[in-house]
DNA sequence: AAAGTAAATGAATCAGTAA
DNA sequence: GTTACTGATTCATTTACTT
């Protein structure tokens, strides 16, 4: 699949049931539908006669407007979605029974994939009963051949990792018993990927400080977008936002390389996603995020590769990370950690720059990554790998030559598995 | 309320319908229903000692005979519900909806209290989707004077208690600020006892190997019907199971004193039952006791200094800290990263001990220190530096030979005795 | 084609052994 | 004897295979 330099995307003011009418079938990968909740419209909707009610028709088949309103706009929505498409409706404990019919009658309940369950925390107050701290978004796809991404976590603290490495079998009794060969070793079984992701996702609410927040009511984090784009797309693909408010969907799919469409009814919304468009905020930036959120003990990223040096950090500086405690040959020594998509010669240069001015030194990048690992160039410069690095040359020196590295692990997704669909259809 | 010596506990054999409506009204405070969850599936287990298969038929002609067996049973459970009395409904996503539906018509959907997540972690397989790893319990009341005891769960590790502590008020625009004195100090607000219990709850699946176990399939931790009796009862309270199957709630409500009624269509469930109230068995879970984290030990230390490295942490070994995500000549890798403390030949032994039955593998020491540096002497195990004792060999490698080291930072204020042989390294 | 069976799996326990 | 460690065991879910 080609991907394209930069990411289309697509804003529209207007009711989406128009727009969608007008767009090509077929066209959209995922559609990510999070609908304004017109919460007293439900509670009308609730029946009073108890069999009746199950019938999909009792419900959108009256003149119960929200039902009718979601109807109508899910049927067009399907009509965009490819064959190998992906829907997933975000809602709550208000309406989620009466969406899950909708979605059902419309996609067909055997096209239904999960009921996925986001976790958050949030303020208390101190109403009688329990405190709600989840919502629910509905995964649909609409065929059998839906495009997925296997992704992993981490197995339980409690999982003995090295023990289920080993190869099981059964014996006389049909009991399961590990595997040992002939000298009566312990027979492996191959490397483990971790588990496979669960449909309950514990994602902190946005922080109500964050700089991400742009002061739309509803706003959802961008790190729960990025794990549902990356669920069932690939880059280049489209994504279709038919409410799409304060635009979270259409910076993540632009950060992420996907294409994507929105549509708001509200002018104000739309012009709100296109600022925020324009100029992504950095705490917007999944990688950002990511980075911040996993460092140990809330430290930086530097100070996280730097853990057990004798090391002042420097801070308000650019190009230099910290100053060692010790001077080397009588004289200080300034430290840059090598950053990410950043190559080591890069790093030397931004370090050379941020220390022109500071008198005699010494200087030593911290070679992180190898992308471009040219050590040994700089002659004023000293280049020292870190753990990672020097693991990784390990690794490398002794691999066959077709193999590929593994990805490292992102906020809790470890890896990211072969695409299941890959042999097409 | 006066508190009755022992636990009342009854229990019938036959369909709930019918035993319902031979019950007193407004007698039961709290009824927990936890019927089939329509999966059209018959349900088997056999008991551990393989003395005695239990199982139940959970297959039905169409939603509509599933949601009208349904309807008919909750319909007289709610009769039998005193006016401050609750129901607990335990449901998965397969019929959520639907039950969703008939208990807004039966209580109304004003008295609809809270969804239930409760999420677990269990065994996993490969599977093109994401892993169910929840269940749904709908939590109604019979009237708006309801029982409910508050409870409260431990602060989030990122919570600032200070600040909770803090007494609060409203400034001239209605903004929430701190509240201070005349001499402009913060006010406290006594302390506070946690935060109200959200409605996701993290319970351990009842294992395969729990002593609880009875052998009957869908069993539901005591765990789990602690929580929910203590929630909505006092001691001396009735609580209601019609669907009781191998006895989980009345246990539970016997080993919390409260009264009880269970009703099962199956004689040998309700048989079951009574011989497992007469030695009601508790497994106080070990991990739900102790929590996740207890399992985690020096894991954080070692992903300190293997930030970056692409690698699983192993929990429960002593000796091994992580494993490569990649083999390395077809051999899985295990890691250990060098104690405080101990030397790099210490470190090694303890890795190789650990290893010694684990088949074949290759074995990675991070040296994160040189005390007793001695790499290279080791045919079977490979010694790799870390940042930070890189670092330090380039300093050392340029130091003076009069000059002694400094110590690193974050060591220095705890005071940790001089070991009598640094001197010579 | 549908139904039934087998294999793979990992979370959390039990239980035996070493410290 | 007590504690800590770690090997052993179980079982519901899913995929793959067989009847």
């Amino acid at each position: 699949m080609s991907v394209p330099g930069a990411p289309k995307v697509r804003t529209c003011v207007g009711d989406c049931l128009d727009v969608l009418h007008d767009m090509e079938p077929e066209s959209v990968d995922l559609a990510y539908v999070d609908p304004p909740f017109f919460t007293q419209k439900i509670h009308r909707l609730n029946t009073r006669d108890g069999s009746a009610t199950f019938s999909f028709r009792d419900i959108w088949g009256s003149d119960h407007s929200y039902s009718d309103f979601i109807y109508q706009r899910i049927r067009r929505t399907r009509t965009v979605l490819k064959s190998s498409g992906s829907l997933f409706f975000h809602c709550d404990k208000a309406a989620s029974h009466i969406i899950r019919l909708l979605l059902d009658s419309i996609f067909g309940p055997e096209q239904f994939r999960s009921e996925i369950i986001w976790s958050f925390r949030r303020w208390s107050n101190a109403k009688k009963g329990l405190l709600p701290a989840h919502q629910t978004i509905f995964f649909y796809s609409k065929t059998d051949n839906f495009k997925f991404n296997t992704f992993y976590q981490e197995y339980s603290p409690s999982t003995n990792i090295d023990q289920i490495m080993q190869k099981r079998i059964r014996d006389s009794r049909n009991k399961t018993v590990y595997a040992r060969n002939e000298k009566g070793e312990v027979v492996g079984n191959g490397i483990k990927k971790g588990v496979p992701l669960s449909d309950v996702w514990e994602i902190p609410f946005l922080n109500p400080k964050a700089k991400e927040r742009v002061g739309f009511p509803t706003q959802k984090p961008v790190l729960l977008m990025k794990r549902i784009v990356e669920l069932v797309t690939d880059e280049g693909d489209w994504i279709l936002d038919p409410f799409c408010g304060s635009g979270t969907t259409l910076v993540t799919s632009k950060l992420l390389n996907r294409n994507s469409i929105g549509i708001d009814i509200s002018e104000e919304a739309v012009e709100l996603t296109k600022r925020r468009l324009e100029a992504p905020l950095f705490t917007e930036s999944p990688l950002a995020q990511r980075g911040r959120e996993s460092y140990r003990r809330h430290e930086s990223y530097a100070a996280t590769y730097l853990f057990g040096v004798a090391y002042t950090p420097v801070h308000r500086n650019t190009g230099i990370d910290g100053l060692l405690k010790e001077e080397v040959a009588g004289l200080p020594v300034f430290v840059r950690v090598q950053r990410e998509g950043e190559s080591v010669s890069q790093a030397v240069s931004a370090l050379r720059k941020a220390a022109r001015n500071k008198g005699d030194c010494r200087l030593v990048v911290i070679a992180t990554h190898a992308d471009l690992f040219d050590s040994g160039r700089f002659a004023d410069v000293d280049v020292i790998p870190s753990t990672a690095f020097a693991l990784n040359e390990y690794i490398k020196k002794r691999r066959p030559s077709t193999q590929r590295p593994p990805r490292t692990g992102d906020e809790g997704l470890i890896s990211r598995g072969q695409k299941p669909n890959s042999k097409g259809a």
